[in-house]
DNA sequence: TTAATATGGTTTAAGGCTAAACTATAGTAG
DNA sequence: CTACTATAGTTTAGCCTTAAACCATATTAA
């Protein structure tokens, strides 16, 4: 009963967020400059934010994706000359990945060029709704990290 | 300054956003059975709660893709026999899709191989979240859907 | 020291999505 | 009646994703 009303909710939850996902997603990266995709615009963004290097296995378990995807997606950055890819010489399997000049310059434009993909969205939702709403979903999304 | 904080929470609300659309996704069709894919089990899903027939472009509109992703969802679907894609007598260009008997048995299946995967974040998000954060999700949805 | 196991990264096969080009048919305006 | 425009659906190019197979290197156990 009271399951069933549980069931068909969390449905519409995920359905919500599945939408909202892919209108947001596709939103944003019509607002990236040039051939910048999403996942390429957040490698380089961590990057400009916490500093360092970091493997491409380390990347791929900030961003929870598969090995297979961040190949991928760092091999578009490097072919772009926006990161620095070069064996690790403590481990033989390992690689090392850091951001170029031209990454960062990248980043930056890009920043600025997204802005006001954000900027409507920002007084639909207010910042009252906005702080009831990203704990629930910081939880819900820890557990579905640790639980797959 | 507000105006900043703002911005880094909603990038941090649909960074969350993302990431739980993809894990949830993953879940999901890991408990689908056999080869049938989520957007292929929303399809007949909708069919089955909603009865009667829909051309494609219509589906395109409730699922918010585009007429070539429901294309090819409808092409998988009716190789395997789940939905039966006619021409549409009174409009030359458009087609009618049903759900056909094996289609409805197919959701059926999928609805008692899916339970489990949701059964476990029914107890991390309470019936309290849910409410208070779906609204919340639907009105950006609709607001993201119309501003396209 | 050798054998077994675990880990980092790449590759391939499948499917998903968008955007844009293209076909065919409908509808509207002169 | 004819020409223009809008709409339904398909196709193609490009990128994203997972899962699974595969290599090479590390690590652990015997």
């Amino acid at each position: 009963m009271s399951d069933q009303l549980n069931t068909q909710q969390l449905f519409e939850f995920f359905n919500e967020i599945g939408i909202i996902s892919q209108l947001g997603g596709t939103r944003f990266s019509q607002y990236l400059p040039g051939r910048l995709t999403s996942p390429q615009f957040f490698v380089l963004n961590n990057f400009v934010r916490l500093g360092g290097t970091r493997s491409p296995k380390q990347l791929a378990d900030a961003f929870q994706v598969t090995k297979g995807a961040m190949t991928n997606t760092l091999s578009h950055l490097e072919r772009a000359g926006y990161v620095e890819i070069k064996a690790d010489p403590d481990d033989g399997r390992a690689k090392i990945v850091s951001i170029t000049a031209a990454g960062v310059t990248a980043r930056n434009q890009a920043i600025q060029a997204v802005a006001p993909a954000f900027k409507d969205v920002g007084q639909i939702l207010s910042e009252h709704d906005l702080q009831l709403v990203i704990p629930v979903l910081r939880s819900l999304r820890q557990y579905l990290d640790e639980h797959r």
